[in-house]
DNA sequence: CTTGGGTACGAAATCCTTTTCGTTTTACGA
DNA sequence: TCGTAAAACGAAAAGGATTTCGTACCCAAG
């Protein structure tokens, strides 16, 4: 049961392995006639092209690669199905790769995509990662890459990702619209961009609304889950902090600080409100639900895709390429924890 | 930036372009000083061979395809990481593939992963595929196959599976040790294997510790969501039926039937014992804390990916391949919903 | 009858690595 | 010094698709 090759079907009609080649692709100098021979065999016997074979002569690996921090993450695999979707349209095949949020590893999976000669490589930049030379590599080897969510400022390449700051905003000034005035912040690490702008949001809409940054209300989550988001929570609850919110980076944490207010007998959003953020699945199950702000993940991962193509296609072309940055629109969901 | 070849290995050196390759595989008819300026000058440039030109002549990809059918799921994640890290060891690459529980789509995906001659593919059968010749396929191209999660009696293969009849017995055993008598059951769709023993389980248990079986309560949850769960509660509730425990057929069902008794503020476990499948990280983070049965995801990934090898190896060495089907065990874990 | 131009096709080179098999070199015993 | 076996190396083919370039053919115009 070998696979078949253009030589088979040149020898079962009687034509050369070129012609063959050339009917498939529809070439101006084969006759319709044996375009049409050539095809209805070639669709009978079930034949495709050996994607090895051509890739020694076109090279187009017709793959691209994706390397995210965590595989676990509801946003990041919506992520993956918008970039694996649209991959399957254009008949590009997707590799994964997790970085699991190591400088070193994310510098490994790279690597190995570009050993690989992958078409396009999307990353997620991986919260550890203090250097970027790596990202240059990928640029120096002329393979196109495109940065989603977590991106740094400093990398010369295309970018999908949400402005966390305004999103960041807007969660908080929903909070003090439902008349809080002692608003903690459960921030993520200090490297990633993404944390930083957040963070930096939250001041904003503080400020602009009149009430003061008190430094001593923004803890920080080294690792984005709900343990964190519980035992910040229970600091707040054990010093009898004068809080009466939490906007956290993420959705983890918030339900962790829930949890913690339900076994405390604290009203959700009586007391305290909670507010997340990316809007996982989790945010809707849990009780009382949660507030959190909407990223699109396979809008991202399809614009994403997109955006690879036309740095492909503008290579084609030999036109130089101008990198994109998309700024997706995010969307408060309001719940029942404020 | 081109990618370096053997030729240009070669003619650096000034050797040729069988002793280049020769001395990077380690041939005994290469002199260890040839080797080691080979090596040495292969290692400075940052040489990697060209998997695609390789591919041509040993007809190994070193890469493989997976095909779930949902992206999104926390087990499917789970799964994915244990196959990816597993192959990552051995210098694969992984395809990923959804088939959104769909039979045309399934047959689709692994068509695609075919075409792209993956040594391995590994498959969880789609909720919807009623029939396998798809799979014989592969089989028929020699290429590996492991089936893992859900999986069908009649695929010639090996696979990865758990006991679901077993793991459900023991926790509709547990209900009925807390002193649950009336014990519905939200179980899954008709046609997967799953289901079906999950099913099986729970009517055994009941008929083992003398319940008598009541077919009015089993409830048929299409998809496997949380509305689902959520609904086939509601009516429960709305008919007043006499129902003390509900044992659901993944832990999404059980959380929307846990959200549905808390709206009603129907007492858990008090009135009402709630039993979920999987150990998703939700069922930690709801309150109450949903009891389950630990599904190792990963173990069973990690599992899948070695009997690939294993199946290789054999093949490598012209041994008839013996099909392996491996259980993995699932553990029952008591939280505050029971 | 010769020439020019278009149409349809094919030979062969190319991409890069692997592997078989043949050739050259070295070393050593006679 | 010669012969032979072992050691070291290289030529060449293979793998399958693509693409350049050349050839064969036919018809119309000169």
């Amino acid at each position: 049961m070998k696979n078949l090759t253009l030589k088979d079907i040149a020898s079962a009609l009687n034509i050369s392995v070129t012609t063959v080649s050339k009917a498939l692709k529809n070439y101006p100098d084969v006759s319709v006639k044996t375009k049409e021979r050539v095809k209805a065999y070639a669709e009978k016997v079930n034949f495709t092209p050996n994607s090895f074979a051509a890739y020694l002569r076109t090279h187009e690996s017709k793959t691209v690669g994706i390397v995210i921090p965590r595989l676990n993450h509801f946003f990041f695999s919506s992520i993956l199905r918008g970039i694996i979707t649209e991959a399957e349209k254009h008949e590009y095949m997707t590799f994964i790769l997790c970085s699991d949020e190591s400088y070193e590893l994310e510098k490994t999976q790279i690597q190995r995509l570009l050993n690989k000669n992958v078409d396009g490589i999307f990353l997620s930049i991986a919260d550890k990662t203090h250097d970027l030379t790596h990202i240059q590599n990928i640029m120096d080897k002329d393979t196109n890459l495109v940065i989603f969510d977590k991106y740094s400022k400093l990398t010369p390449c295309s970018s999908v990702v949400i402005d966390d700051r305004k999103a960041a905003y807007n969660a908080v000034e929903h909070l003090i619209k439902k008349g809080k005035k002692r608003i903690a912040h459960f921030r993520g690490p200090l490297l990633p961009q993404n944390s930083i702008d957040r963070f930096l949001g939250y001041r904003q809409a503080l400020e602009e609304n009149g009430i003061e940054y008190d430094k001593d209300l923004v803890f920080i989550c080294n690792e984005i889950n709900d343990s964190e988001g519980y035992d910040h929570m229970q600091l707040i609850l054990d010093q009898k902090m004068d809080v009466d919110a939490v906007f956290a980076v993420a959705d983890l944490p918030a339900v962790g600080a829930i949890k913690c207010l339900i076994e405390n007998k604290v009203q959700i959003p009586e007391e305290i409100a909670v507010m997340g953020f990316s809007n996982w699945l989790i945010s809707s199950l849990i009780t009382p639900s949660l507030s959190t702000i909407d990223q699109p993940g396979e809008l991202m991962g399809r614009k994403a895709f997109q955006v690879f193509l036309d740095e492909r296609d503008t290579k084609k072309r030999n036109e130089p390429v101008v990198f994109q940055k998309y700024e997706i629109e995010t969307t408060l969901i309001e719940r029942k924890s404020t």
